[in-house]
DNA sequence: AGACTCACTTCAGATTTTGAAGTGAGTTGC
DNA sequence: GCAACTCACTTCAAAATCTGAAGTGAGTCT
């Protein structure tokens, strides 16, 4: 298998790995996350060579996670949004954020804060039980793979 | 910035995404959720070739996120397992399962089944508010940066 | 008219990845 | 007692990708 026989792969982690698991893609996510949305303010804070960026955002662009839209004709401007798809790509951003602010933070202060609208204070989310509501972690859960995908990993093992 | 000055950034997110915002390092992180430990069940599960296996392998032990430990003397056997580091980034492999299973799947059966433990259910594990418990989204949250942080991205606007 | 902004593109050199093949310690089957 | 096999890798060359610097072109500002 190579890196791009990923995307045939059943395994949903693997398809999504494959489109945004990549480090511009991720750190421009961040980014516009924070709010950015034009190509140089991507580039000055994601620190993505202009290259580069321009490829990542064609790839998110063709993925449907990022959309392009003029914003003025003239002058001539563009802007990044991120769609509706790639919105829902933030509890992975936060994912990594909580793993960062926990693991490799030693002031105590995360360098990003979220308050929460709702209820006003500051949250750090957790990953919770949809059936349940209780917070959940890898301990917590039992494994089960669909038959395709049990077979896929059968298959590999030839 | 290069790629490896990512480690130096004040964002944790960045710092973690140079830690494992990559194909194979996610890769072989949702093959240990899964249950593998060996070298060879990693190189045929994730279809990584074994020289690039190797070398991801010892930096994620160099990053204290796997354990290489020897389970046999005669024969020499060794397995990788998930440190509490490691285990900590489950959060990270299932927002990335999640969306793939919302965005990328088109049986609605998604390819891996959680179940929570301790309610016996079905489970999609969401984000939820630290605060009050309620689900939390891109939308629900204000970012607020540290001065550090802010300090950081004005700089790069230089 | 000259400097500047935004949104890129081009290109060469360096680095990384891929895929196939090989290695070596030890075990199992006949 | 030896050939085949397993596990856990390593080596290597060719291909792909990334980096960093420089350049481009439409348009605005002073």
């Amino acid at each position: 298998m190579s890196r791009s026989d990923l995307s045939r792969d059943v395994c949903t982690v693997a398809r999504t790995v494959e489109m945004v698991g990549e480090t511009w893609s991720l750190m421009i996510l961040r980014e516009m996350f924070l709010g950015s949305r034009r190509f140089d303010d991507l580039q000055r804070r994601t620190g993505c060579s202009p290259h580069l960026l321009s490829q990542r955002l064609k790839r998110l662009e063709a993925e449907q996670i990022v959309e392009r839209r003029s914003y003025s004709e003239r002058p001539p401007r563009h802007e990044y949004r991120l769609t509706e798809r790639g919105r829902d790509l933030w509890p992975v951003v936060i994912a990594l954020k909580n793993w960062g602010d926990r693991w490799l933070d030693k002031t105590g202060a995360p360098p990003i804060e979220l308050t929460h609208k709702a209820c006003g204070k500051t949250t750090r989310p957790r990953m919770h039980c949809s059936a349940c509501g209780e917070p959940v972690d890898a301990r917590s859960v039992i494994v089960r793979l669909s038959p395709k995908m049990a077979r896929d990993r059968a298959t590999a093992d030839r």
